[in-house]
DNA sequence: CATCACGCTGTTTTT
DNA sequence: CAGCGTGATG
């Protein structure tokens, strides 16, 4: 064991006031670096130290990986011990929970958990039994129907209240979608399945109803932890209500102006209600930054100044000097591109290595533009956030075989893997399932199907591939290698850029490595998104850029962050239904991402130029311009990029067509519908045009059908 | 069943 | 512009 632990030296007063304190509910403040994830991991270390035994603390944060990392500091710090302790999201408490009491909220324990695209998949399947008139135009996607729906469990609301004031448009449609949300709720239980947020809704009810079983969990988890509280909603708030409510052993650490998950009901309020929750409840604030130089903090604190409301604290600095943030209009999107790679390269140029930088933004596509830049320099990067590896269809398609072996009753599994077999579509597909459901044959049997004949030759082999992994349990690494083998000749089939695609799967083989269940490492792929490249990368080799959403970012800093700020302006959708903005929290997404940068943080936005909404947005105060404007102008300097980069595509495009002549791009080679030649695919047909100088060519023969493919690599055939 | 042309419409962030 | 739904065609 290490020696003890001298707190009283590595820890400011108030961080040892956390930590210290063994007993009764504890809300603690913590300011952007304030050294909130120190305190945790010291008080972890403090109470196995004392002799808690590692296995009730109870560490919940945002995602595992944070858990993780902060279980191992402990360890490193004082005791190995440490990395008993319990921890995990609230999801992945709740589904460990729910497997062992599942039949106390009616569910059989072999449940499957649906991730986001299963979620729209079941939704959109349900749109027909609603039966609408025709005359419904404007009826939302399925993606926008998964957020109403997730949003209004989450808030555990009727959707009116927030439909009206977020998703004005479809106000009139409500009563179809709360139909559609009752219909996805039987679906879901008729078939044995739970989103994410039933995982955490049943967890509550089941601590809620179930006096037993809370006792029960009491005496398991003496001591509770909540990181980021800020982001917890009211589900959540519910769960750390009734988990603490014996022993009232319960911390929960927060920052009200980190709070940006208000898109899936989180409310900074908890913060405050917390309090009223845990009448006994301290307050400690945690007001030192560690991290930022004062000038950074300057402005960050003026940002938050400008917050409707403010609960809490002013962060102050020891760390003087440093350089005034800078803040850069390059007058167009591109242009922002542009200038951050060559900033990059300055750095380098200089000493700096690129893992010391980060480049952050708020939606994943923000970043493609400076993507193609940075490879074009050779500049390698990590990128965190956007568009789950897992969520994408031969990923899906894959793990589907696995699925329906371990919930039969999966249809949405069964729905992808036999429209994947030749000569089943959607027809055939319903047919099978109903046979199965009234046979109940197990899976392995499915090429016994009497509608089959010669065409369906596939059904055959699909239920050998299902016999032969239900018949010999397998582990789940020889199962992924299994499926290989029936799918790789599909997944060649089906897309043409199926090397790439290859890989991916391939990737999976080590991830299965570490499972003896199938289940668990199907659980574990929905609940904990695969390792970055950057994790998988030789360590020390390669330094990389970082890019990431600024709500991947949460939680990390590094010594130059540059920001990359696009106007909401620009999206049509609120231009035509004028959505207010939510201004307060685009303050505090760039609150959080202005707060992980230590010593230099460079701000750039696409100036006047960016499109007419900007011109709009300006005249109402609600653009990032107002954010802009509205800051002490001594706190930062400002400058201006010349108008380098207007992509000449773009431009060309603008040309008004003339009478009776379609709208074309002026250098094109080529128009719609002609032939063209390509060197390795044969002769296609130009279909239409995609950004980039690239055109969609149809090729009829070659095997396979769409193909983006550049200017210059074709000619007229 | 599979494929293709064409018209309509509008955000994103994560467990 | 591009993804999606629809309806026509092989």
């Amino acid at each position: 064991m290490a020696d003890r632990i001298d707190y009283g030296k590595m820890l400011n007063p108030a961080q040892l006031d956390a930590v210290m304190a063994e007993e009764g509910p504890i809300l603690v403040i913590a300011g952007a670096g304030s050294g909130k994830t120190r305190t945790l991991v010291y008080r972890v270390a403090r109470l196995v130290e004392s002799g808690v035994d590692p296995e009730t603390i109870l560490l919940l944060t945002f995602t595992r990986k944070a858990s993780r990392e902060m279980l191992d500091r402990a360890a490193a710090l004082s005791d190995a011990r440490c990395r008993f302790v319990s921890g995990g999201t609230f999801h992945s408490l709740a589904l460990k929970v729910l497997r062992r009491y599942a039949e106390a909220v009616g569910y059989d324990n072999g449940f499957t958990i649906l991730d986001r695209s299963d979620m729209e998949e079941v939704i959109h399947s349900l749109i027909p039994e609603l039966q609408m008139p025709r005359t419904v135009q404007r009826f939302p996607k399925r993606g926008t129907l998964a957020n109403i729906l997730s949003k209004a469990a989450n808030l555990q609301a009727p959707l009116e209240g927030f439909v009206l004031e977020e998703y004005g448009q479809f106000v009139e449609v409500a009563s179809e979608i709360e139909e559609l949300g009752r219909l996805y709720a039987a679906y879901k239980r008729e078939h044995s399945l739970m989103d994410y947020d039933d995982l955490i809704i049943l967890l509550e009810r089941l601590l809620e109803e179930n006096s037993e079983i809370r006792s029960e969990l009491s005496r398991q988890y003496g001591h509770i932890m909540v990181d980021e509280y800020q982001d917890t909603n009211g589900i959540q708030a519910g769960i750390v209500k009734w988990l603490a409510h014996e022993h009232q052993n319960i911390m929960v650490v927060g920052d009200d102006s980190q709070s940006i998950y208000s898109f899936r009901g989180a409310d900074y309020r908890n913060m405050l209600d917390f309090p009223s929750l845990f009448p006994k409840a301290r307050i400690i604030k945690l007001e030192q930054n560690y991290r930022s130089t004062q000038p950074i903090l300057a402005l960050t604190n003026a940002l938050m100044e400008q917050a409707r409301e403010r609960y809490t604290k002013c962060l102050f600095t020891t760390r003087s000097g440093g350089e005034k943030p800078r803040v850069i209009n390059t007058r167009t999107e591109p242009g922002q591109a542009l200038l951050i790679t060559r900033h990059i390269k300055e750095l380098t140029a200089h000493g700096r290595s690129l893992a010391d930088m980060a480049v952050l933004f708020r939606a994943a596509y923000h970043s493609f533009e400076l993507e193609a830049h940075l490879t074009r320099e050779h500049i390698p990067y990590v990128k965190y956030g956007g568009f789950k590896f897992l969520e994408s269809a031969h990923i899906k398609d894959f793990l589907a075989h696995m699925r329906v072996l371990v919930n039969r009753d999966e249809a949405m599994s069964w729905m992808r893997i036999l429209r994947l077999v030749k000569n089943v579509g959607l027809g055939k597909t319903h047919a099978i399932i109903e046979w199965m459901k009234k046979e109940n044959a197990a899976p392995g049997q499915v090429g016994a199907w009497p509608g089959a004949g010669k065409r369906e030759q596939g059904l055959k082999e699909l239920g050998k591939l299902l016999g032969d992994l239900s018949a010999r349990d397998l582990a789940p690494e020889q199962a992924v290698e299994r499926v290989m083998i029936y799918y790789l000749p599909m997944l060649k089939e089906k897309f043409d850029d199926y090397p790439r695609r290859e890989k991916e799967l391939e990737q999976l083989i080590p991830m299965a490595r570490r499972y003896k269940k199938l289940r668990g490492f199907l659980d574990d792929l929905v609940l904990e998104p695969p390792a970055s490249p950057a994790d998988t990368a030789p360590m020390g080799k390669k330094a990389f850029l970082t890019l990431s959403t600024v709500h991947s970012a949460k939680g990390l800093e590094w010594p130059v962050v540059f920001i990359i700020w696009v106007m909401e302006g620009r999206l049509p959708s609120a231009m035509s239904y004028s959505n207010p903005l939510n201004l307060e929290e685009e303050r505090r997404l760039m609150y959080v991402a202005a707060t992980r940068a230590k010593d230099q943080l460079i701000i750039t936005y696409p100036g006047e130029e960016s499109g007419p909404a900007w011109a709009s947005y300006q005249r109402r105060g609600t653009g990032l311009s107002s954010f802009i404007a509205a800051l002490p102008t001594d706190l930062y300097l400002h400058g201006y990029a010349d108008a380098w980069n207007r992509r000449p595509h773009l431009s060309a495009m603008k040309r008004k067509a003339g009478p009776g002549e379609t709208e074309r791009r002026k250098e094109l080679p080529f128009a719609r519908g002609e032939k063209v030649r390509h060197p390795a695919f044969g002769t296609g047909v130009v279909s239409r045009f995609v950004p980039d100088n690239k055109v969609e060519i149809l090729f009829k023969k070659a095997g396979r059908k769409l193909l983006h493919l550049e200017y210059t690599t074709l000619e007229k055939a």
